[in-house]
DNA sequence: CTGAAAGCGCTTACAG
DNA sequence: CTGAAAGCGCTTACAG
């Protein structure tokens, strides 16, 4: 039914060796035989088994990826950038989701020891990084993707979480805001204390100080942003922008706003955190610091390629710099919740 | 290094056949040997190779799920479904994206000749049915979802579209609306015609009649819903609803109805289809008909495992028909931009 | 430059 | 109930 590499070689005229050899141009192979094996083989329609090849060169061609739930866009984005360099190494992408929990995590495991992939892409998990620390120190090839938590021991892409807080607090000085609050992520992430250091260094710098009575921790959701807003306009603390450290807890502070009655940009500027899909059709529309999700992925999936041996079709791209930690740099984009000017540094 | 059935056997001082045999539960063997052999399993942490296993059976306990961009909300959403139900079968999901176009079909066909899985999920490809046809003929088990464009010849998953045009009219009706501007999708697809007819239908059938001119066909972007908006105000014509064949172009024509003026939904009621994440932020908060993605995506995995008799863990859920084409049902998304009452047809 | 043979790690008749 | 052997479809030393 399939035609294998020995109907092939078969039909050629040779061994299944010299067929091998052609079709990974390894060893010398004489012109014409060669010519006349890859002849055949495109009469004959013929592809490698995979799995043969997988199992006789101990490799699989594929790359594992464990995500939280793809219901979440920042996540569907980095994904989309793996698949895409990953494919494009020819490489194949096992997709894995935290969604069922602890099972979720047993079927990873499982996998892991079955030898399915040659690496793993892992996007943040929060708990059970103990369980992906265990593959790794078992020899699994594994790169962290957006680490809210720094863990040293593994290769990992970021971004520039403190230039992302630098990058808000400009824009809102460019502004002419100097009272703003402040509604950060969980604080034990890092990425969360460092666009707070990163916000409340560059108001220093520029002489506008920062009240910690207008920095609140939320907790990621709209709610928290919601929340935050409405207690400090009921108790009177007065603030002229809002920078919240994801989209949507800016989405959530833009509606306690506009509930209250402050007008965005003119009474209070607002600014996010991650430029998912979302904030361009907020109202107004969210000015935000740009995390490359995308770019993110694809480094990662790079990065892992190349320790896997892989070697990317085009090496890591010159930005990148070909080390342990990728950190790839947030941009402010403009909208109308926070407009320009903005104040080079 | 890595423990081999070999490995297992020795230890356990029986043959691989046997080791085998209880790893599959298959043919009988002593209680009393099996329970050694597990033993030396468990005492050993063996796990057998994926690729032996694959290659030995000639199943890869893998199936490929192809999908347009994972930056669409929707697609993201299904492949959660299917990648949910995949994993409870004990299989992975190699995923797939059109994202690079013509070259991600050659990946994607390569693969498939290299026999990288034993099934295919396939989410609408606008073009290179073809491709996807071919595979199919040559014996690999594919399932469609969501098929914009009807395929007789595949099994496939899709949702009530005629239903959902009809419910969004009888929101309107309930509303006490009779003069709604409907912007469509394409017409070249099927989705889109049944969502109208199920729609105008209803409208006739309630005495309230449809006048073409106000029906647009839209290309189920923001801006078409913008456009189609601002022209028929343009032009004078009056609506007092708008029924948009998906999420986005309502998007757009709640932006239009505000710049000009118009209030939602006291002036003109808004009804989308998708239920996107984002029609719960939009201002106000969109009405729309609902797709159930999820429920899409893992039923399509269920009717792919079968055929590939994977036997899925729990059998097809009971309101899911064991046939060639599964229809699950849409469902009103109750939101303020055409809130309740509904009139029960 | 080329081929015969062993090996990758399992499963599966076939004997017993 | 159990084992020896062949086979899945490749790759890779080893000879020549």
């Amino acid at each position: 039914m399939r035609v294998t590499i020995a109907d092939v070689a078969r039909a050629a005229g040779v061994s299944k060796s010299t067929v091998s050899r052609v079709l990974n141009a390894k060893g010398e192979v004489d012109g014409r035989t060669a010519e006349r094996v890859r002849d055949v083989i495109g009469r004959l329609g013929y592809v490698p088994s995979s799995r043969a090849v997988g199992l006789a060169r101990g490799r699989s061609r594929t790359v594992g990826m464990l995500a939280p739930s793809l219901a979440w866009p920042w996540v569907a984005e980095l994904v989309q950038g793996a698949v895409d360099a990953v494919e494009a190494a020819g490489y194949g992408l096992l997709l894995f989701t935290c969604s069922r929990g602890r099972e979720s995590m047993t079927r990873l495991a499982a996998q892991v020891s079955a030898n399915a992939f040659d690496g793993l892409l892992v996007v943040e998990p929060e708990t059970e990084t103990g369980a992906v620390a265990a593959m790794h120190r078992s020899g699994l090839p594994v790169v962290l993707i957006d680490d809210r938590v720094r863990h040293p021991g593994f290769p990992s892409v970021a971004t520039t979480n403190t230039l992302g807080g630098r990058q808000a607090a400009h824009r809102l000085l460019g502004l002419g805001r100097s009272r703003p609050l402040v509604i950060t992520g969980p604080r034990r992430f890092d990425c969360v204390r460092e666009r707070l250091e990163g916000f409340v260094r560059t108001m220093e710098e520029h002489g506008a100080g920062h009240d910690p009575r207008r920095t609140v921790e939320g907790g990621f959701g709209e709610r928290s942003g919601e929340e935050a807003v409405a207690r400090l306009l009921a108790e009177g603390a007065g603030f002229d922008a809002v920078f919240a450290h994801n989209d949507l807890s800016a989405m959530g502070a833009l509606r306690a706003l506009r509930a209250a009655g402050r007008r965005v940009p003119d009474d209070v500027a607002v600014i996010g955190f991650d430029d998912i899909p979302l904030a361009a059709y907020t109202d107004p529309p969210l000015t935000t610091v740009r995390q490359p999700l995308r770019a993110m992925g694809g480094a990662a999936a790079a990065l892992l390629l190349a320790r896997i041996g892989a070697g990317p079709p085009d090496g890591l791209p010159d930005d990148i710099p070909d080390g342990d930690r990728v950190v790839l740099p947030t941009e402010l984009v403009d909208r109308a919740s926070a407009p320009g000017p903005v104040l080079t540094p």
